[in-house]
DNA sequence: ACAAAAAGAGAGCAGTGCTCTTGCTTTTTG
DNA sequence: CAAAAAGCAAGAGCACTGCTCTCTTTTTGT
């Protein structure tokens, strides 16, 4: 063991240590049968120390969460970024391609962030900017687009979707995409993530023989319907 | 004289007892939070004495699960008996709706079933006939249109989809739909559980104002997707 | 060098799922 | 119709959990 140089970071040290033997946990057993009882065992300690760095389960559940979004986040960021920028197809294909396997990967990370939330829980700020990466990868491709196809917007589309939508908070990200594909930018968004639940979560069992090729198709389809190719 | 078999029905009604009682506390605190120490509690009954009933919790979980998918099930498939089998506008809109609706009402019980499944927990048979109601409810209205305005199955779609689906499976509910619209269809069934789920589990947070007129939207267009108005 | 701060250990509390034994009641059967 | 079998509830108990509290050890700033 390295001795680490100053209290505070052995303390971070420490803290990342934790996260790491509970991810390990975690993709074994699952959220639910996570115990910080188990952590400490695993790592030589007592349970009572591990509440020095979380006050409380969920506290580590919450540190999770934002490193699972943070996780899944920076790999599409990464996979998409590769990509030519002009590229929209590959680009919109790689990045939802790499949300799926990231799932497939992590499924444990990925129920305990796109399953069931934790009863009581609630999520803090920072995860919810955290939640944001992913999304605003997809988001951004779209966009693209349209900032090189310019397209006018519909006065009466732009008011009726401001009826439902929060139209400013989606155009921070998504200035130059008209109302119209906004819905079906947010409906290709679900669209993907409920594929990659069913999936996960066995709705698809007796329905779908080849999930990989089903994927492409889905998406391909998606990509058509928010008219980026 | 019958032979008295009020042990057989005191069962039965003891079980029933049982689930509503767990169904009640689900309610209120959430799947991970049930205690089978409390359910018994509550009925000023021993821990042990439910084991009679259930051999661990996750047997009670699963009839949960099973009084879910039939709930909904039923549910939907009520709500949509009423209208017109030849107004299949309003039969999608209903049974969409009714989803919707009944999710909102039964959020854990959704969550139970919907959301991320417990560790190590497989889904027996029964189970699955009954998840199945649902998703043939919406299957019946797609199939409908199609048996009256009959398409002719272009041979090459066929085939390329029946590379990633169990096209006999789905041809078992949807024997009219053509290869294409299967694809749109099993879409839509994921788009509109992918819409629930997010709007439940808190994604559709600083995107959406208006669920229910959001929700609407989505699934009208949807109906026009799979092409049955 | 020393007091203060931080960290770890250990005991303990209340809760959990689940098992086993012990009596009691109902049903089946010889 | 009584005896045997089966069903049921209760209570004690085990191993586990999250979490708190106290006490001891280690590290750090002055």
């Amino acid at each position: 063991m390295e001795k680490p140089r100053t209290r505070k970071v052995a303390r971070e040290l420490q803290i990342q240590t934790i996260k790491a033997t509970a991810r390990r946990l975690l993709d074994q057993r699952g959220a639910s049968e996570l115990s910080l009882r188990e952590v400490a065992r695993e790592m030589n300690q007592t349970s009572s120390a591990l509440y020095r760095y979380f006050a409380n389960r969920d506290e580590l559940l919450t540190a999770l969460i934002l490193d699972a979004y943070n996780d899944l986040g920076a790999s599409t960021e990464d996979a998409e970024a590769v990509v030519a920028r002009s590229n929209r197809r590959e680009r919109w294909l790689v990045a939802t391609r790499t949300i799926r396997r990231w799932a497939l990967q992590h499924p444990h990370e990925y129920a305990l962030v796109y399953g069931s939330p934790i009863p009581g829980y609630h999520a803090p700020v920072e995860t919810i900017v955290a939640a944001t990466r992913v999304t605003n990868v997809l988001g951004r491709i779209i966009n693209d687009h349209f900032q090189e196809h310019p397209t006018a917007f519909d006065p009466s589309s732009e008011k009726r979707v401001a009826e439902f939508f929060e139209l400013e908070n989606l155009r921070f990200f998504m200035p130059n995409v008209p109302a119209e594909m906004l819905v079906k930018g947010i409906g290709a968004w679900t669209q993907v993530f409920g594929f990659v639940s069913f999936e996960l979560f066995g709705h698809y069992e007796n329905s779908v023989r080849d999930f990989e090729a089903y994927f492409d198709e889905v998406v391909t389809r998606l990509g058509h319907d928010v008219g980026i190719f």
